[in-house]
DNA sequence: GTTTGTGCAAATGTTTTGCACAGGC
DNA sequence: GCCTGTGCAAAACATTTGCACAAAC
């Protein structure tokens, strides 16, 4: 749907079926995940990246955010009972909103960080936290986004 | 690849192959999960349960939750990267803390509600909120739990 | 040359579903 | 009898891993 060359650099000298795109993947993966902004799942970020470079695999995604993540340079959104979402790390420090009607997870602004230290008991060091707040986003309520 | 009734003694009337245990074994995961004061994984409830229910099977498991959600009895917590967990709504409104040397879920006490009220930005109905500390746990840290 | 990143496919793990049947009504 | 809850097994879906080989060095 797209003449590589058109928007990839990727330098793709395009010689076999198959012999092509071995550059960096995971640069691709990486420009996906800066551009969104809100969390992904794999098979987001798989969807795409595929769309910028076609026959990109699932395992390829599976262990780029692997890599980043100890890089620390992406980070796990946790929403109960559905498959892990992840965003870029370097981003302000924020939290996150998920739509109960339509499920999209959405980046909030601010963060109570000291009333949040507070609540560590005694003993336990802490080191981050994440806030998740549900409700229903502007759209599903019937406002305008 | 084995006798049944070889090595399941567990008190059972053994009347016929398959003939017991048919009462609610809604109500025995739902004892587990009570008895629990920490968030548990479909595996930890399949475990417990089966202590008690031996026979018992994960689809029991996931259709209890399922139900128990739908009830509003049950509540997902959300581990980023990790299997959902779930304990009971009943209990007093409070968040988690999760140990990432032992990965262990602790319940800790206390929510700076107001404070995340504010976090909502303008047009979004917030409903409910969810605070996962990171860290490490007393035993992790050498200290006496 | 060596090392690294990748696609593919298989393996592993998790959650859901279909079905037959026991128990409660 | 009918309805519901259950165990079992298979299916569906998510994630990880082994391997061969191309690209980068």
């Amino acid at each position: 749907m797209d003449s590589d060359k058109s928007h990839i650099d990727e330098t793709t000298p395009r010689t076999h079926p198959r012999a092509r795109r071995r550059t960096r993947q995971r640069s691709v993966i990486q420009r996906v995940l800066l551009e969104a902004n809100r969390p992904l799942t794999p098979q987001d970020i798989l969807l795409a990246a595929q769309a910028r470079a076609p026959g990109l695999g699932i395992a390829t995604v599976y262990r780029t955010i692997h890599t980043m993540m100890t890089e620390g340079t992406l980070v796990a959104v946790g929403i109960p009972g559905e498959a892990a979402r992840y965003e870029t790390a370097g981003k302000e420090h924020h939290h996150h909103f998920q739509c109960r009607e339509c499920d999209g997870v959405f980046d909030i602004q601010g963060c109570p960080t000291d009333d949040l230290v507070k609540l560590a008991p005694k003993g336990f060091r802490l080191e981050s936290h994440q806030v998740v707040l549900y409700g229903v986003c502007p759209p599903c309520t019937g406002m305008p986004a």
